[in-house]
Order: C-alpha cells, then structure tokens, then sequence
DNA sequence: CCCGTGACCGACT
DNA sequence: CAGTCGGCCACGG
C-alpha cells in the first residue's frame, strides 16, 4: 500500500485494516497528535481506554511502518527521554526540535502547553 | 496455552 | 538522584 495517500483517519483506518483494533486505535490516535505537540505512551495508552497498556502502546509504535503518515516520533516516554537505540532517539529528538518542541539535556520538556 | 520480548511506569531503596 | 523491582499488556513463536 502506498502510505503517502493517506490523509484522514479513515484512510488511516483502511491502510490498518487486518491489524488488531488495538494497533489501530494507537495509530489513529497518535495520528492526531499536532505538530509542535508531543504526548506520552502512558496518555496514549489512557486514550484508548486502557490506561495500564502503556507497554504494549511502546510496541506497537516502534514498529510504526507508517512514519512519517503517523507522527510515532511525537510520543517520548513519560520522563520526556526519547528511548530505544541511540540512533532511533537522536533521529526523533532531532524531528521533534525542528517542530518547535522545547527541548533541555537531550529530553523534551514536558509542560502543559506541548503536551497532547 | 505458555513463554519471551519490549521505544514503559511508579514506587521504593 | 540513580538503580532495582514488580506489574502491566499485546503479540509472535
């Protein structure tokens, strides 16, 4: 399939089709997350209705095949640190700044104002 | 169905 | 403040 026809949620959802529903809502959600904005496994795990699944959000996402459709690079674990391999985090650390996110001692700023 | 595997989290030491 | 330790959940073998 070709991801860069993908402009709403539900062509979103359609791409997604087979995939659990789970996957699909951690997609779709982090899907809205607006640039300049970045949320955390655990708030995407709580929007989705299962606030303790905050694990298994994280491996849904670092598999994300629909980056960049899917913003997967927005979600920072809840201490703002950008987690897995060094290479992975200092590609995302540096997407994130270029969108304006505050970013202090290779961690992102978490406050009221960025977070989704 | 059991088991290992995470881009995790929070509490506790 | 840095480690450690359970506990969590979905997924694939």
């Amino acid at each position: 399939m070709d991801a860069s026809r993908i402009r709403t949620e539900e062509d979103l959802r359609e791409a997604l089709k087979g995939h659990s529903e789970f996957e699909i809502e951690v997609y779709v959600t982090t899907f809205k997350i607006p640039k300049g904005k970045v949320s955390t496994y655990s708030r995407i795990a709580k929007l989705v209705g299962r606030p303790k699944a905050f694990r298994a959000v994280a491996n849904t996402l670092n598999k994300c095949s629909l980056w960049p459709i899917v913003p997967c690079h927005r979600v920072v674990a809840s201490n703002g640190r950008f987690t897995g391999t060094e290479k992975g985090a200092a590609s995302r650390r540096k997407l994130i700044r270029d969108e304006g996110v505050p970013i202090k001692g290779g961690r992102v700023v978490i406050s009221d104002d960025i977070l989704f």
